[in-house]
DNA sequence: AATTTTCTCCCAAACGTTTTCGTTAACAGA
DNA sequence: TCTGTTAACGAAAACGTTTGGGAGAAAATT
């Protein structure tokens, strides 16, 4: 029993003709009951399904959703994923996805393969490098042929289409006031490089916070990273100057420095408090468990196909920018308030 | 500029026939050079690209692999996502990912409707579920159509196809020989429950490496664990017995282990060694940082890319399984070697 | 001049569906 | 007997490709 059952060959072993299956197959009254039964019957014998590509070209539609991100191995995207499938396969699409790590070129080739036909839409989130370059031609290439484009988190001003993100300024100047109002006085920063949207908007958070409060700016004590692999070199340096207090936009670069303050014998929290970005898995089971500004990757994930799905279906030409609230989850690496 | 433009469309435009324009594209000499240039002008003028599932109709090749794993928001699945991206992009296939979210019935629906026409092959890891009812009719059926499919991690010997693996058994045996040798005398175990293939498998490991280094089995220290979201009241109770070494299954038991024990006033590694299963983020970023058995999903999942792509296109009949080796991971949560 | 070869080019089938529009035959009404 | 209606089914087009087999005309051979 090889290979799938098609509508051609039942219609042969049964002698009669394709369109009469097609119909019978959906019940159609146009056929006799008798006719009906016995196509069904058969079909069910021989467990026949409906080839999708064939529905696809027929339909001109894929029931496919495309999903570019830079990387997977990552908590925050993943949960994105995962929000994605979930509402896609509820409404009985499919995800392809494909990842750009990091690279412009991949990101382009990888979007040039999909629209080809292959998806009905695109949810993006874009690499540093595109982001670096400002080179966006292939987003709007895709948004004139017609597809509907959704992005989340790197997003960018440039392009007009659906967006989905956090209020990455709004969550960096609540975890700023947190460290702010348990009694930090001098507070440092450890961010990456500007261009990197998140990190940019999450500085301005950080300042704005400061700034706020009345607390003047130490330069030295901001640091922006370019490369996560060996962010601890560029992190250790920070303790030269005697903080109290640290905002880092990501989980690592916290733990990092968690980690280099302990050796130097620092506790936390009580000589150091740290506040994180992303609550992921790190945050949660680090000793200290890491107070964070959670944000929500399942919803951001589900809130951006819900959107992809309206605009496939819909074809609405109006574009939204759906914020997604972040929420400061306090726990042990920040001093309680007195 | 709406829409992409067809063979159709081009051959209309400039009044030559269809397969001309196809012919004349892919720069056959059988039409004139003069035709050939005129109508590689206009595509390219025109950014013309052939329309995936049309091909995908014509040559019944999809060039996409279904993959299929019960979750994403975790380090391995992810990174084993992450290779099986990397070996199919590379040859030209795209990723459809589908998440069971550890429910057979998912499992299954997913598998149909990806079945049907969607893939080439799939790559799957099973669902606890689907491994405790022991069904497997949905593989065997999209065997039996003729479709390749190789399993990893969560696999199942009543079903022959290709398989990758890591030595779960040899893994768990050199962690637990790890323990005995820096002087472990009383060693706790905590895994999952046993139709879980591979805690089954680690705890096999973990028997024999107590059985070979003449070491009597405390039943008591063994804890099973079902559900991992409240894994910790399971684990506690493993500190009223007096041990000096833990090994466990995966890296959230550990950590869990290690900061229940810290609440005790246990000391890591002076008091208690620990050591886990899975080289995740959780493992590097810990403090101190876990000593683990790491289990190379990138490579995983490029070996079972490899596989099923391999299949895909030769056609060949034997069915292998590749072992893929771990590694021990020594880091600050055993004490070192004297 | 008649035949063959060569060069261009095009038709049509095929992939597997769905759906519109016939077509045929039986039967009723006039 | 003729027209109209209805039930049951089938042919064909369409989605966008690729490709084998022609076809027509010019060039070359006999």
């Amino acid at each position: 029993m090889k290979g799938k059952i098609t509508l051609k060959q039942i219609s042969k072993e049964l002698d009669v003709s394709i369109s009469t299956v097609s119909k019978a197959l959906k019940n159609s009254t146009e056929i006799s009951l008798e006719t009906r039964e016995k196509v069904q019957a058969f079909a069910k014998l021989y467990n026949y399904r409906p080839n999708n590509i064939a529905l696809s070209l027929k339909n001109r539609k894929t029931k496919n959703i495309g999903v570019i991100i830079p990387e997977i191995v990552h908590h925050f995207f993943a949960s994105v994923i995962s929000g994605i499938e979930h509402e896609a396969n509820e409404k009985g699409y499919n995800v392809i996805i494909c990842l750009s790590t990091e690279s412009f070129d991949k990101e382009v080739i990888n979007m040039e393969m999909l629209a080809n036909g292959s998806i009905d839409g695109f949810i993006i989130s874009l690499t540093k490098e595109t982001q670096m370059l400002k080179d966006y031609h292939h987003l709007q290439e895709v948004i004139n042929q017609g597809m509907p484009l959704v992005m989340f988190d790197r997003i960018v001003d440039e392009i007009k289409c659906d967006k989905v993100v956090i209020d990455d300024k709004k969550g960096a100047y609540d975890a700023v006031t947190e460290l702010i109002e348990i009694g930090c006085k001098n507070i440092g920063l450890i961010s990456t490089v500007d261009y990197v949207s998140v990190g940019r908007l999450r500085t301005e958070g950080f300042l704005e916070a400061l700034k706020d409060h009345n607390i003047s700016v130490n330069q030295d004590a901001i640091i922006k990273i370019e490369d996560i692999e060996n962010c601890r070199e560029n992190i250790a340096p920070l303790f030269d100057h005697k903080i109290d207090g640290i905002f880092a936009v990501n989980e690592i670069f916290a733990l990092t420095a968690m980690n280099i303050a302990r050796e130097r014998g620092l506790r936390i929290p009580e000589d150091v408090s740290v506040v994180g970005f992303t609550d992921g898995e790190l945050s949660k089971y680090a000793s200290p468990g890491l107070t964070t500004v959670s944000q929500n990757g399942l919803l951001i994930g589900q809130e951006a196909a819900r959107m992809l799905i309206e605009k496939i279906e819909d074809e609405s030409e109006d574009y939204k920018t759906k914020i997604v609230k972040t929420k400061l989850i306090v726990r042990k690496s920040t001093k309680s308030r007195s």
